[in-house]
DNA sequence: CGTAGTCTTGAGTATCCTCAACGAGGGTGG
DNA sequence: CCACCCTCGTTGAGGATACTCAAGACTACG
């Protein structure tokens, strides 16, 4: 089990879809503790999802071992999507307590096709969690090493709408950031490294970042 | 200009949305030119798209000449999605005489609020979107070059629908693979020549591609 | 205080990129 | 019609980068 790390819980209130109470009367909410699984490969794909608070991952577990993490969802990010009848993906909580509003998805999809409202939040749920994916792969796209974790801070704090003068918290591990970029663990530790003796980030601890220079990223 | 290939055009229809007349009411049909600009990065997101014959790139090009293809486009793929009010990303046509259909954006989320099928064509349009970027993750995941060439050479051959005994056409060119896979032109040619020494694939010119053996590539 | 998981750093190797050269195929213009 | 040019595709050589293996430091927890 990996060190619980108790930093402060900041509002983490990322591209608020405005509203999901069309959809939220549907929905029952669940919590997870670190590491449980919320839907694994192949599993019927009867629900989509929302992170409500914590954070999650969706991910592929190959048979050889390797793990390519494909998103990581933090608070209001949708995840779940599938147009098969069965997940193609891992999905499981990183910090304990994660708690996550689980949506029926037949009920949902008859909710899309009488409220419009919903519909809207729907599109534009599958819209964000697209846009998502296609920043990262501008990400993976990066040619070093350091451009891919420079990149992924940048993105991260973005996403966690962080202020100036406020650290970005790696709640992952080393070890899910090498699998969300293809590295291995220790290339992305070099690349920290690299980073911090650049002065491009100073770091209050292993899992607190402050991003100094605002690095071209791509 | 790049060499121009006249290969028989056989009949695709990938993952056919069962149907998008409802939605077709509402489009223009344009038709573009080999390497002619569909949108470009900064214009404003007026209009989504969907093949309906010959085949696009949604890519992104760099201050340093770098580009970044995000999708390779086929016929009844749609794209063109974004959250913001402008495209993030540059379309183009890779095949001469590629005819996309372009669907209103305003009209076409009143049209979705309107009609319930309608509706329901677009959420599934994004969710194959999103699919599809899915699948390139895990691809652009592996290890190797010969592995992602592989992975890209299956998904072509999936998308295509094609049957046994017939070959995959490589439309794009090696440097449209190259910016696909983030490697070089030339590791792309070295892996292409490394599955054919192996016999995984067997070539009939150096557009056409026979898929001999079946890989586990993911 | 020992253990287990995380994080960092070093050394050697494998892989990929860059630079370079060359062949093939089309299109163009003399 | 053919020489020329251009782009595309392939292959080789050398150097840069990331991976593997290894070891050690740090932290939380029992």
């Amino acid at each position: 089990m990996q060190a619980t790390v108790h930093y402060r819980q900041r509002p983490q209130i990322p591209h608020s879809p405005s509203g999901v109470s069309a959809l939220d009367s549907r929905a029952t909410i669940r919590r997870f503790h670190r590491g449980e699984s919320i839907y694994s490969n192949g599993d019927p794909a009867s629900h989509w999802y929302r992170i409500v608070s914590g954070m999650a991952h969706s991910s592929r577990q190959f048979a050889d071992g390797r793990r390519r993490i494909v998103d990581f969802l933090l608070p209001n990010n949708f995840f779940g999507f599938s147009v098969n009848k069965e997940h193609r993906f891992d999905a499981g909580a990183i910090l304990d307590g994660t708690t996550v509003a689980c949506y029926p998805r037949g009920s949902l999809e008859a909710l899309a096709e009488s409220d419009m409202e919903a519909g809207r939040q729907l599109r534009r749920a599958a819209m964000e969690a697209l846009s998502r994916v296609q920043a990262r792969i501008l990400i993976l796209g990066r040619v070093t090493s350091v451009a891919k974790v420079t990149g992924f801070l940048m993105e991260l704090k973005e996403r966690s709408c962080a202020e100036p003068d406020v650290p970005v918290i790696l709640q992952m591990s080393r070890y899910d950031i090498a699998d969300y970029l293809g590295l291995s663990v220790e290339t992305v530790s070099r690349a920290i490294s690299v980073l911090r003796r650049r002065r491009v980030i100073s770091m209050a601890s292993k899992r607190e970042v402050y991003v100094v220079k605002q690095e071209d990223y791509d």
